[in-house]
DNA sequence: CAAATATATATAGCAAGCTATTTAAAAATG
DNA sequence: CATTTTTAAATAGCTTGCTATATATATTTG
């Protein structure tokens, strides 16, 4: 095979990337059924995770916590204050600064919504014993460093 | 604990759901990375390796064998014509369907699409066995199929 | 064969992700 | 201390995904 060949082994079904962005798109969607009736979605429920831990934090926090942009957070933010999940209050020494704080209603969401993830991570590794799910998460959060880096 | 109780263990980092996204949104950026000078993206990939394999297919074949919404398969057809690496031809016998052809251009991009693509699995494998890569992909198609079913 | 149903695709409208740019405030520096 | 640089957040504009609905053509059926 010259360099210039195409790999003829390369399929979707057999492709880390391809895999896992079905997967992505299964959870997302199951995860979706869930929680809409909550009034979460796959966008606000890691930002809800991060708050029912600790309330108070900032934009800047939220992002380096969950990894997403700078920009996607800011709009994340603006929906869920908007539908009346979080409310922001300007910081004391930094007037460029807002902290970010659940509505009590939102702190209610808690259990019902953590229930309902439960719920997909459990029909997700169904037939999977133990060890399996735990080295599933340990392959994947090896996969999540090595991308990290580069 | 009672019923109501939030389980104290849970956490994102420890969440299959939050994990898969996470990956997922690393791959996706990666793959990006490497396909956009083609001219390519993470939505028109897997229906080019579609139609790398087998021309002429319908948006109906494509939707059934990408596992993607009808309505996102549509969008993504049109933006792949707008952008030069697909046409659509009238189908013989049946007025509602039209048939998806390569661009000549488009059928240029297979060998070094794929590289970037199988440069991106190798990165996020790094450190890991054939074994564990094995393992890896054999859980997440458990996990796609369990989350198909329901 | 006319009416009802089914099928193939398109469109509307929204969420969530991205990059790039803008705005405002704070901090650093000549 | 005025200017420059840095930082925090917002905004613009795009893609990719979704659900729900519309439209046009086949197909089925009374």
């Amino acid at each position: 095979m010259t360099p210039t060949d195409t790999d003829p082994q390369f399929h979707r079904s057999r492709s880390e990337g391809y895999l896992v962005n079905h997967m992505a798109r299964l959870f997302a969607r199951a995860i979706q059924d869930g929680i809409k009736p909550l009034g979460l979605s796959t966008g606000t429920f890691p930002v809800m995770l991060a708050l029912w831990e600790k309330e108070g934090r900032t934009q800047r926090e939220l992002v380096a916590e969950l990894g997403v942009e700078q920009a996607t957070m800011a709009n994340t933010l603006a929906r869920m204050e908007r539908d009346g999940l979080i409310t922001r209050r300007a910081h004391d020494r930094d007037a460029r600064v807002q902290t970010v704080w659940l509505t009590e209603q939102a702190r209610q969401l808690q259990a019902p919504a953590i229930q309902a993830a439960q719920e997909v991570n459990i029909a997700a590794t169904r037939g999977m014993s133990a060890a399996e799910r735990a080295t599933l998460m340990s392959l994947i959060t090896r996969a999540i460093d090595n991308l990290s880096e580069s």
